[in-house]
DNA sequence: ATATAAGGTCAATCCCGTTGGCATAAGGTG
DNA sequence: CACCTTATGCCAACGGGATTGACCTTATAT
């Protein structure tokens, strides 16, 4: 088995599995990410994934420690796509704005990826080089060291734990068809009135809210609060 | 075996476990949130949950339709240990701001928990309390119900976000005792400036910052950007 | 050509959630 | 108080999960 996997870079001997694929980390988490899509954030497991590729499921463990590790590949995976989709124009607002909106479609491209992966925090190369771009942005734009770290952390985190949340409800709508959005219409728009007035009587608006993102919103806030900060340099 | 779960209300026969302990839903959520603590986020099982009570694990499916109900009772508990630990002073601000910490506190006290159920919506009872507290706070403040919508689904969601993304830096920390703040010196802390210029400048901020949360900063962001919605009526 | 070992496969281990069948005692009824 | 019903507990088993140790095979370096 595998004592140690050995990194992509030195990899030199690659034999096909006896399905006849040429294995490699990029088509793991490729198929992973089909498999993902098929199966349901809980169906990706290591029997799965290797029936997918054509190879004995053990054989995942030459390429990855554990299924926890091929997650955070998957996730890293989810973050590069984001940063290539994204292309700067120097203005700071307009590419912040779109490097937080790639990250979420990004993750909400793949729901059930996103489930499993956005509430971590990989450590892996694309991601280091989605924070250095925004640290980049930030400065860039002028602002200090410290509110620019400050408004780096908010935003990032602000991301990924809306990516999370928004691809799990996403996920769940997509795996068992109940559809959260029923939810706000069943459950919530039947509460009476007497023991519940806020929520009665603002039934309509949530329903029609709810089933929405609030990241879009979330964003515009946190930039407006970073625009202020540039227009006094003091603070 | 269980066909269907009896409500918890409607118990009459409580019988005790071959342990002797008497079940409740109660007890089972307060146990299970002890496992939670004790062998991890991913160390809650049937098998354990049940040792721990003194009964065998099927006895659990006669209070749970799943594993999956029963972590949505634990969210739903620690909502509810949020809500109990509030209490509303009038001054919208306030009390906005404490319930949302009340929030992220209850959550964070229980990472293992958390992560968990913080990215699920349960619809259960104190859960919906927790909403019509909110909403009772914003439309009391005189936000029309549009704006007051909006902000609700903000203040909810990033609230429950950052509680997933928080413990689950927590929890990690607790569980592998890896500490992430450790990655934050070992890790980006060495990254070489020719490469990552704005995360070398800014390394020493970053060690300091990223082991906290953003959520207060996020928070007060959310708060402000309400207030200036009072404060001219027309917006 | 040959030797080395990377990278494939196989089989086994232990744990998981879940369920069908069964036993028993709690509580209602006379 | 005795009896009946059935809620609620227990047992045993099933299929599937991650992971690993031993083995085999073939790609590459010499």
């Amino acid at each position: 088995m595998a004592k140690q996997v050995v990194p992509e870079a030195a990899r030199q001997r690659r034999r096909p599995t006896r399905g006849g694929t040429v294995l490699s980390e990029e088509i793991i988490v490729r198929t992973a990410l089909r498999v993902l899509r098929e199966h349901g954030s809980t169906g990706l497991t290591a029997r799965r994934l290797g029936a997918a590729l054509g190879a004995d499921p053990s054989t995942l463990y030459r390429y990855f420690a554990g299924m926890d590790d091929l997650a955070r590949a998957i996730g890293d995976e989810l973050m590069g796509r984001a940063l290539d989709s994204w292309t700067a124009t120097g203005d700071w607002r307009t590419d912040l704005r779109a490097l937080g909106r790639a990250i979420h479609a990004s993750y909400l491209a793949h729901p059930q990826a996103a489930v499993l992966t956005a509430s971590r925090v990989t450590g892996r190369p694309r991601e280091i080089a989605v924070d250095e771009a925004i640290l980049g942005i930030l400065r860039g734009a002028g602002l200090p060291d410290p509110v620019a770290v400050r408004v780096y952390h908010a935003f990032i985190d602000q991301s990924l734990a809306f990516a999370a949340l928004d691809a799990g409800s996403l996920a769940l709508a997509d795996e068992a068809r109940a559809g959260d959005e029923e939810m706000w219409h069943s459950t919530y728009a039947r509460l009476p009135a007497e023991s519940h007035p806020n929520i009665a009587a603002t039934a309509h608006l949530l329903a029609r809210h709810m089933p929405h993102s609030a990241y879009p919103v979330a964003l515009e806030i946190l930039l407006e609060h970073t625009a202020a900060h540039l227009s006094r340099p003091g603070a």
